[in-house]
DNA sequence: AACTAATTATTAGCTTACCTAATTATTATG
DNA sequence: CATAATAATTAGGTAAGCTAATAATTAGTT
């Protein structure tokens, strides 16, 4: 190996190092991140699809696996925030909407949510950011590919 | 917030989210990624200080709890990585020593890591793995200024 | 049409990497 | 010496995942 190359390589572990710990404290109280992260996954796919989010389809939207969307889904349909109905043209599928409260609750809790990296693509530019996510996806998916231990559970 | 820009933070926010699974599994079977990062300040400790490191330096070290640490350092004596012993200065601490079996595999797994990083700089090649290592120190700097909670991790 | 295969979602139970609150030793201090 | 402070531990909890197995439904094949 080139000590250049291998220099690059120590940085790159540094610079990844430093990412490992992102908060875990939700800014609202009686919303997780994750739900959080999910209710804006739906939104989209309504605003897109104009109808309801599947399991699957969120599932890969979020690179999580059903199971846990499934959970998650269940719990913010308890806290009212979504609703889950069958697809009358695929009975196995599940379309999961956001209700009106779902929406508000969204909606009060974007700011709070969005600000930390809406802050981070302004400061780094729309390009910049771009960038970014193509590197970390490209990453993602050489490290899912080449040493399938290291991504536990990701799945196309 | 335009929809583009919006749009934008919320694949940055995925990229993260997902970055922050990504040692879910360590590279040596039998060690968790947590285990390593400890076994690693330890050694530290001992090369700067010559002696073992106590529970709460660790835990100081790590910006970790010191049940936390309690747990991990049990979870490394029983493997046999690791020796607790009684500061005979001052009887209610412990100075956590690493064993030559925890030399051993901390080496090991030093090596499988740095082997994973190094394909992916491969793939990546110079230049992008440059401009990924730049984008990353860059926004970790502006959230290190913007939100003080995200830094929660590294520092010596 | 009937079987088999594939797909979708769920259930059950596990894991990692943390946390808080309360408790037990021990040391320091008024 | 009594009390306060410090170090570590125990007990129990949480968030955000995971896998394996299973039920329901649809698609494909003979």
């Amino acid at each position: 190996m080139e000590s250049t190359s291998r220099d690059t390589t120590q940085k790159l572990m540094d610079a990844f190092a430093r990412f490992r710990r992102l908060h875990r404290d939700s800014p609202i109280p009686g919303l997780k991140h994750s739900e959080m992260r999910i209710l804006f996954r739906i939104r989209k796919n309504m605003a897109v699809h104009g109808c309801g989010a599947r399991i699957s389809e969120i599932s890969h939207m979020m690179h999580v696996t059903s199971p846990t969307v499934t959970q998650l889904v269940n719990g913010l349909a308890k806290s009212g925030y979504v609703e889950r109905t069958i697809d009358p043209k695929d009975r196995r599928s599940i379309r999961v909407t956001l209700t009106k409260q779902g929406e508000d609750v969204l909606k009060s809790a974007a700011d709070a949510f969005f600000s930390e990296f809406n802050g981070l693509v302004t400061h780094l530019g729309e390009e910049k950011s771009n960038t970014l996510i193509e590197l970390l996806t490209e990453s993602f998916d050489y490290l899912r590919e080449a040493t399938p231990i290291f991504i536990a559970g990701e799945q196309e």
